[in-house]
DNA sequence: CTTGACATTGACGTTACGTTAAGGTATATA
DNA sequence: TATATACCTTAACGTAACGTCAATGTCAAG
């Protein structure tokens, strides 16, 4: 099927305008345009804007969906279960706010009392820390094709908060990594910080943090090429320096 | 209990940025301020501050929500069973979201099929309209202290976008019946044109329109000193000229 | 007496569109 | 064949609800 814009629009309820915003910031193209100039969309496009559709409802925001969907692996099944997961999430939080509106109604009829912090309960994005004790899979698999895998798929259930977090982290480390390394000491300040950062940006992926596995996950940076060119990209010898400034870190010389 | 900005924005869930935008445009203004110029919110602000952030998870406007709230009738309890109402049917939306997940899901997995329509059930804020259907208990109750109430009453229970778009109208009507009015004629197109309106002004309110009941409310226009005085408040007999209009609108010259 | 965590008022920036304006295109009907 | 109507286009300014500085003042603890 091929849809005119406004017939994709009535179809998902959105707005030409909206459409012609995502046109122009390369959220979504249409598939051609006709010899008129109109934009015409086929059904890639319908699935893809599902997909555009779900993240925002989940409130990620334009850019973040742009990276996300357009990431070579990305992979629609798989973000479908994790738009169900948030869903399911969100549902849960509407109960909370259900139940606060059922409680402060009781209240108001003189049936209970509620402490102003039960009043706010379901407002509050909660606290996911708490129940979603994420295990490091990560070191324990070792590495194969399956560990690059399971951390993107942590990245997807991440809030978009966390995933701007996290990514910032990660650019960071590159820069000031670089920086340290050309100063050439790996217990000085600057590359302790760069150690310290780097636990920062370990502990979104893996909540079990240790010593240990933060020195094993350092030497694997050495030994893996994969991980290796990651980190020499902006400086030869980088994987190196970081792991002798996370041993030095983690109170180990060598 | 007395609470700082930044207390109350912890207890909330929000920012103090919000707080202070707030306070700014008079939504949300502190119970007062202390010497040395710092807010200082109190339980009274606490529930206001409720009622606002339940009406903002429901798509309010800032603005809608000042109005609504501070009017001199405004009912919290009320407002509660409308919070509550909305959201159950929210939960509702979400329901049908997740099952448009695990559809997609299916369909990629190969086990089942779906319409380009199906995709997006779901996302499309569903038409209220039909199971919504409201009776007119306005004229049926003929007139009195409740009928107001209750009108009122269903103005809650719209959505924003029926809101503005009802109050618009209402303001509307009053601005052209009074053009018209002085023009002399109730058959002339522009009165027509006014019936029209008020026909459709009408049908926001009250879902089982007939000729019958909007002459019937027309008359009543003249007949109750209450909504006389609203329509005549820009032109003097504005009411019967209405009243007039709309029996010629309807087929009924007298 | 200074340090750090609070608070204040501007004021400009951002996101995701809404909303004209000015005009080209397709199709049904007079 | 004309014209009305309902589409479509780009361009550009508007807006809502804050976020994010910057510059500065206040308060409690060590």
């Amino acid at each position: 099927m091929e849809y005119t814009i406004q017939k994709i629009a009535n179809l998902a309820g959105i707005s030409t305008r909206t459409l012609r915003h995502y046109d122009s910031i390369n959220l979504l193209k249409p598939i051609r345009i006709n010899s008129s100039g109109y934009r015409i969309y086929g059904e890639n496009e319908i699935d893809k804007l599902q997909q555009i559709l779900f993240f925002r409802e989940l409130g990620f925001g334009l850019d973040t969906i742009k990276e996300l969907i357009s990431k070579k692996d990305f992979d629609p099944l798989y973000a479908l279960y994790h738009h169900k997961q948030k869903l399911l999430e969100k549902k849960k939080q509407l109960d909370l706010l259900i139940e606060t509106v059922d409680k402060s109604i009781a209240e108001r009829e003189g049936k209970i009392r509620m402490t102003d912090q039960e009043k706010f309960a379901g407002f509050k994005k909660q606290m996911l820390h708490e129940n979603e004790k994420q295990y490091g899979t990560i070191i324990r698999e070792k590495y194969g094709a399956e560990t690059v895998e399971k951390s993107n798929q942590k990245l997807l259930n991440m809030t978009e908060e966390e995933y701007l977090k996290v990514t910032k982290l990660a650019e960071d480390i590159q820069v000031k990594l670089a920086e340290a390394k050309r100063l050439g000491d790996p217990a000085s300040v600057e590359a302790q910080e760069v150690a310290a950062m780097h636990k920062r940006w370990l502990s979104f992926y893996w909540a079990g943090y240790s010593k240990e596995a933060h020195r094993g996950l350092a030497q694997m940076y050495v030994d893996d090429p994969r991980f290796a060119k990651y980190y020499d990209a902006q400086e030869p010898g980088s994987a190196a320096f970081l792991r002798d400034a996370i041993f030095i870190y983690t109170g180990k010389t060598k």
